[in-house]
DNA sequence: CAAACGCAACTTGCATACTAGTACGCTTGT
DNA sequence: ACAAGCGTACTAGTATGCAAGTTGCGTTTG
């Protein structure tokens, strides 16, 4: 596995949890794979204590198969579970940005304006990976706004399948067009006009994957 | 607590789990008050490993909050968390009785107006255990009808707040109300008018306490 | 040669033991 | 009398060991 530092203040359970979940999405673990709570634990040295409750969690997505006496399995990709990633995503995240809108205060309002500006300055810089950490941010806020943490919580929970597929993707990360749907959000807010917001972030979301047939060619065995 | 008898072929962990979120919601377990993992590993005759286990689960949808090195607390009854399982159950649930309606096959269909008849018998026998599983069912029907079925454990999840407080609001259950809710839908589905369908669900789920003061004088010790 | 048996090496589930951190009451010193 | 400090008893986090079930391969047997 990569990425095997450990961070700050986080538990072992978090931090296997942490690990785990990053080699699934960056399918450094294969999926359709077979892994072991020993090995694991090995390779984190940590005992199989928090990688077991680690485990348990992470099949709790179905992202992993848990076989009692048998093995633990990454999960072959299923669309159906992609597909159920996309629309919960899709359908909180619009009905929230449409009260957002509604509700944004003018600090609010100031803080996305400023997100809106970095993603700009990182865009000419280059700096993909901030420019994606403030994609991020930027989402947050609507949820954040409108007092729905926990909705942002079981939401990222599902886009684990959405987030390993996206890992087939290549390139497929646009910030030029994220940025200016992005500026469309923002503009509705700043007219306070939840329609568009609203409109603006179905757009934003609903993005249909060009290349799937091309992708289950290249990976037959990734794919359920 | 009560209920603790062990079903059918449920792991140790499992049996802690259902045990103690039943024990929540029906308020044995007090909200604000203490828990132990021993103790409870003892009333359930289990080692610490899997009550432990349980209880990670449970902090997850934060009914519980794990204190470490102190103990673990009923969380109080948090109207943002009971708000947003609301919320969640209702916007999903809308657009999937939706996407359902336009979905359903002619033995969806059947199977639904088996479940409302049913509901209609068991009214007239009194049996309102029996309703409410059968309301379930309905509920649970949009789900597998349009292969959402990872979306309705989330919803489930989540649920657990709804559920807790809607223990505090006795006789809220109008038997009659439900089942007719239920044959608009049904008719709805009948008709194909999936608009008619997603309004029905809306208004249906869409409930608001109007005892909410009146409980929160009766139990001021179980708020936040 | 093929099928069946059996054993060894795995796996996760769970129990137990130990670690480390917290709270609270008692003791002790003023 | 009271405040500070320490010790005890409790907590959850983690490590380890054991139990029980599965897999696969080698051996045996028909």
């Amino acid at each position: 596995m990569k990425n095997l530092e450990k961070l700050g203040k986080e538990s072992n359970r978090e931090y296997a949890l942490r690990v785990i979940r990053e080699n699934i999405v960056n399918l450094e673990l294969a999926p359709g794979s077979m892994i072991s709570e020993q090995d694991i634990a090995n390779e984190l040295n940590l005992s199989r204590t928090p990688v077991h409750e680690a485990m348990q969690e992470l099949s709790s997505t179905k992202i992993i198969e848990i076989l009692p006496q048998r093995g633990s399995r990454i999960s072959l990709i299923d669309m159906t579970l992609v597909d159920e990633a996309v629309f919960v995503r899709a359908t909180i995240e619009s009905a929230i940005t449409e009260m957002a809108c509604k509700q944004a205060t003018d600090k609010d309002i100031q803080e996305l304006e400023e997100n809106v500006t970095l993603q700009k300055f990182y865009y000419e810089k280059n700096n993909l990976d901030k420019i994606m950490e403030l994609d991020n941010a930027f989402h947050e806020m609507m949820y954040k706004i409108t007092n729905k943490m926990q909705c942002y919580y079981m939401v990222k929970l599902m886009s684990i399948h959405n987030d390993r597929i996206r890992e087939l993707h290549l390139h497929s990360f646009n910030p030029e067009r994220i940025i200016n749907e992005h500026s469309q959000i923002l503009e509705a807010f700043k007219k306070k006009d939840s329609a568009a917001a609203k409109a603006g972030i179905d757009k934003h979301l609903t993005r249909h994957y060009t290349q799937e047939d091309e992708i289950k060619k290249k990976y037959p065995s990734y794919f359920a």
